[in-house]
RNA sequence: GCAGGGGUGGGAGAGUGGUUAAUUCCAGCGGACUGUAAAUCCGCCGCCUAACGGCUACGCAGGUUCGAAUCCUGCCCCCUGCACCA
């Protein structure tokens, strides 16, 4: 294995701890661990509330990495059964809490995703209904009893929430209650998570501890701040870049963040290293690179590390004609026109901008073409009823196109 | 058990009989501008309709009224406090 050193360096980089002692105790104990010279047994946790993943997430799934490139057996969990009651940690009220079948399907989409960045050959995918399901009222209560009320009401979100007189539901103390024993039924060694779940990953130790274990090294990394610079990622913000965005998308969004989470993004969501990662900064700074050009480093990064080669390439291309040029793509989506004999207003402008999808309804179209957004052939257009022709290629928006076909041309 | 508060458009949150398709904010969309899909400014933002106009909507079901998100009745759901815990 990679000398302790150079381990410990990689691994303790682009990660937050809240505080100094909690980062000094957790780099001494991952150091142990790494003497040990054995592959250490990391994991981390994903709850599948929700379809689709966020950059912000794949930062753990990158640390894992990490822990992957050095050798070491990495564990990717499946929350289904602490989905089941929602994590209150980053929130302050209650989740909504997914039924079994919500939780299946969004979990099948789970491990596709951290694949992306994740070595598929060296790790291991469990969920944790697996055990979590089969404890019983009593061994909770046994768990339970490690833990005091005060110690939960004390974190801020709880306490936010208690000052608020707004309702902390008992299975919310539960969460982190599952999750630490996760960390006892694994027999962990680390366990990563974001900033956050600081508090949860903290609880695993204590149960470790009580049974017996070598409390796990937790190691976390920092929320990523989202699109708009300001506020952590979050779909329900809208400020979200999606793994399963597709590379022009991801590309276009990360240039649609500000400069001054730069020296985030590189940090947390590229490959580069930290000193690559300073070079890059530096040139900034220095008045040698202009933003510009480092942003657009950041987004190719970003897509590169995700993608196939050249798609990262091929959507860069597609951001400076596009985007900055305001060129005509050559591709673009393309939409059936009906056959001939149909009814004529299938043709029209209107229903074939519904029918594609591009607008919800006719009065969305109405509207966009008042407010002239919609060209036909680069000519802006006032008529939503203009009928089209195969071959017309339909603007909408800044970077919205379609291309019209004739039935059986597509 | 007792007392009180509340359920409104994707989210938050106004509105207590007509002037309310419903203030405002966020998100979304469009335009201008720009190194950017950023920021900023302006505009739009239920559905159908070429348009006139029509339809649907403020937890659910009824009712009062010329007219209700707004009043009444019943029901469902949510929250808070107190009490209980000897």
């Amino acid at each position: 294995m990679a000398p302790v050193d150079e381990q410990l360096s990689v691994l303790m980089w682009g990660t937050d701890f809240g505080d100094a002692s909690t980062r000094q105790t957790m780099e001494r104990e991952l150091a142990e661990l790494l003497e040990q010279d054995r592959p250490l047994r990391v994991y981390c946790g994903y709850d599948p509330t929700d379809v689709d993943l966020h950059i912000g997430h794949t930062i753990t799934f990158r640390k894992l990495r990490q822990f992957q490139s050095f050798g070491h057996d990495v564990t990717f969990l499946i929350g289904n059964f602490t989905g089941l009651v929602g994590d209150p940690s980053d929130k302050d009220r209650t989740r909504p809490m997914l039924s079994p079948d919500q939780l299946a399907a969004n979990s099948q989409t789970y491990a596709a995703q951290a694949f992306r960045i994740l070595d598929p050959e060296r790790t291991t995918v469990v969920h944790n209904a697996d055990w979590l399901g089969k404890l019983s009222f009593a061994e909770v209560i046994a768990l339970s009893s490690k833990f005091t009320v005060a110690q939960f009401l004390e974190r801020d979100n709880f306490q936010l929430r208690w000052q608020r007189h707004e309702a902390i539901h008992l299975s919310e103390f539960m969460y982190a209650l599952m999750q630490a024993y996760d960390a006892v039924e694994m027999e962990t060694d680390v366990q990563i998570g974001g900033t956050d779940q600081l508090f949860n990953l903290l609880a695993g130790r204590t149960l470790q501890r009580e049974a017996g274990q070598r409390p796990q090294v937790v190691i976390t990394t920092p929320l990523l701040v989202g699109t708009d610079g300001t506020q952590k990622m979050s779909k329900s913000l809208g400020n979200f870049v999606a793994v399963n965005d597709v590379p022009n998308d991801m590309y276009g969004k990360v240039m649609s963040v500000p400069d001054s989470a730069l020296d985030e993004y590189f940090t947390l969501l590229t490959d580069l290293n930290e000193s690559e990662v300073r070079a890059v900064l530096d040139a900034v700074d220095a008045g040698e690179m202009p933003p510009m050009d480092a942003k657009k480093r950041l987004a190719l990064e970003v897509t590169r590390s995700m993608y196939p080669d050249g798609e990262a390439e091929a959507a860069q291309s597609y951001f400076e004609s596009t985007i900055q040029r305001s060129e005509t793509p050559d591709e673009m989506e393309q939409f059936v026109l009906p056959s001939d004999g149909a009814e004529d207003s299938g043709r029209r402008l209107d229903r074939v901008l519904v029918a594609a999808g591009v607008a919800a309804s006719g009065g969305e179209v109405r509207r966009l073409v008042k407010q002239g957004a919609v060209s036909i052939n680069g000519t802006r257009t006032d008529d939503f009823a203009t009928e089209l022709q195969a071959g017309d290629e339909i603007k909408v928006g800044r970077h919205r196109f379609l291309r019209v076909v004739a039935a059986g041309s597509a």
